[in-house]
DNA sequence: AAGTTCCTTGTAAACGGTTACATAATCTGG
DNA sequence: CCAGATTATGTAACCGTTTACAAGGAACTT
């Protein structure tokens, strides 16, 4: 509770002195410096950072708006920055499970003045709005957004060509009969998802439509309920691809509670590549999703820009989404070499190497 | 960038009188009202939320001070602080993986004077000093502290009681060789499950003394390791407690890869009931711990303290943790009715609901 | 010894808000 | 119609820092 005042008296110098030795941003003799060195110990002195950022105009925090802290993915990304932030003595202010415009922009608001720039996921719908309010007032990196702004960093996942790898490797396998478990509507991610699903079918002249397509929304419960959709159906398919591993760990423990053997019966690929997938049984073929890489350069593109080393119209990264196959495909009934799983799961560029191929993930294709 | 003071200009009204209208403080004309808000408006004016807390000396921020973010424990922790924040429209400057006190004290000071109260997360060793220095000097939480410090409040999980029965469960199994998978040395969630484990073995007359006593440090590697060492072992064990989940599902994986059957051959409990510990396979046995209700009950009461609600000498509030029981023990096999893995899954109390039996979980006895 | 220069320190003006107090204008009632 | 109460607004101090500028003194130059 002392303030640079109770300092500057007990030291007996001015208040400018003992900012300066304190900061070390000017020469003070020896002596006064030891003065104020003992003054601000023996008083326990704490400088106020607010009113420090007041005067200085920044704060060494930096602000995440998430939509929801729920999730492995979301904590991945958050400890991913926080990893990257420490590092260079940032801190993170966090505002998460932010439904609509309105709520982000009391979030925003509440953080003016108290953060150097913001991380901000904008994957639901609705968000766009958000963002042109936001961008210009502060320094901004987008994850997953909706559609690139001119002029703001942007970082995401290669959800289409995850996807559609993931499908294409079903489809290598033999299956003719692929389902998809989609994500809730609306989500960005979901969608690009849905539409390497697609792709690859349509590619593989395998288009099945919309009687294959069941709709989840990335929680268990869904993946449940999905899976007696999809017993109950007419013609079960051969193989299904779940959006995300919650939901395709929830569709192997629901088949396995129906006398289905997967992937003998049913094949099951997810996504996300979340710690567990490889302790389920079997265990679960997958895409991988750098969650925490994508939070790592979240963070220290936002500190480039700040550092005014990033250009204006900073380009969008993105990075891969590889497959990583393991039992719940069925890939080693098949016969398939380790090789080939292999190949996969150690891509040639560097382990979190971004891929810039702006063609084949290119939207609304 | 707007100000209040070019807000002001545009209405042609002094700066107080939109700081009152802006704040609904204190009486002003429909008139002058409506001409300070279109200016506002049109200007895009947010106020600077620093400036705002260095006059008010209120932040609206809760600091959070974590040693680490990994694992789901810690993430859901946070995100139990996060909705708890949330509903009272506070939010949280998170900062962790602080290993020493140095550490801890740099965080905690550049929190100082952006924060209204901290939460503090210090199981680890060598943390009690960063509490002494931080204590009194803002309010404060602890989850998970060494030992209780007067006049702090304090919430922790019932670690002790919550081993105990994990072993007592085994032992009534028929189980008389149990070992221990231990956690880090120096974090007092590990040292207290193995108090635990040592209080159910001596109280059944069976103990067997360190040869049974295996060290990990929470983290998978350690699990396979540990499977190794166990393995190894000149008498294996029947049964192994492991002091938490990713432990225990990296041993049923070893296990599993070296040709035993879990539990037939070898039980296997853990502890925390992550949330993939029910896909798994066999289905683990373990410990629920509340996380989210950790951090959820750690805000609150923090908050409480804030309205001056709170009384002096608060007490420690311990959330129990409680035996779930699935497959990895054996229950089954051994004939165990659901029923009693019911009793155990749904005690009495509310869920959530917090035990002051201080009694048995009484430290250091 | 006087004029420069350099070093150390203090004074005071910001930063962007809130709020106690003063003041001007309007209203009330006898 | 005027004293007093009430209402609306402005003035200025303050929150706890940083920092431009000024000033005093010592050391150096010639």
């Amino acid at each position: 509770m002392a303030t640079i005042r109770d300092v500057a008296e007990a030291a007996s110098v001015s208040i400018a002195t003992v900012s300066r030795v304190l900061n070390k941003k000017a020469r003070v003799s020896e002596e006064t410096a030891r003065r104020v060195w003992t003054a601000a110990a023996e008083l326990d002195y704490w400088p106020n950072e607010a009113a420090r950022s007041l005067t200085t105009n920044q704060t060494h925090v930096i602000g995440v708006l998430l939509p929801d802290l729920h999730g492995e993915f979301f904590s991945e990304v958050i400890r991913g920055i926080d990893q990257a932030a420490r590092e260079s003595r940032y801190q993170i202010l966090v505002s998460s499970s932010h439904a609509d415009h309105d709520e982000v922009m009391t979030a925003a608001k509440s953080m003016q003045g108290r953060i150097d720039g913001l991380i901000f996921m904008a994957s639901d719908n609705g968000l766009a709005e958000s963002v042109d309010r936001i961008q210009g007032r502060m320094p901004l990196v987008l994850i997953n957004p909706r559609r690139i702004v001119k002029g703001t960093a942007s970082l995401r996942i290669g959800n289409f060509l995850g996807a559609r790898e993931a499908v294409n490797h079903l489809l290598r396998l033999g299956h003719e009969d692929i389902a998809i478990l989609k994500g809730p509507a609306g989500n960005i991610d979901a969608e690009e998802r849905l539409r390497g699903y697609r792709h690859a079918l349509a590619a593989a002249d395998r288009d099945l439509g919309a009687s294959r397509e069941f709709q989840g929304d990335f929680l268990e419960p869904s993946g449940y309920r999905a899976a007696a959709e999809i017993l109950g159906s007419r013609r079960r398919p051969t193989a299904v691809f779940a959006c995300n591993d919650m939901m395709a760990i929830a569709l192997i423990s629901a088949f396995g509670g129906a006398g289905l053997k997967v992937p003998e019966d049913i094949a099951v690929v997810g996504f996300d590549d979340v710690a567990i997938a490889r302790y389920i049984h079997p265990p679960l073929t997958t895409v991988r999703v750098e969650a925490n890489q994508l939070g790592q350069r979240a963070l220290r593109r936002l500190l480039a820009i700040l550092s005014g080393g990033e250009a204006e119209g900073a380009v969008e990264e993105v990075l891969p989404a590889t497959l990583v196959v393991r039992e719940s495909c069925g890939a080693s009934l098949a016969g398939y070499s380790t090789d080939y799983s292999r190949r996969k799961e150690s891509p040639g560029s560097m382990p979190g190497g971004t891929a810039r191929d702006s063609d084949p993930e290119a939207r609304g294709d």
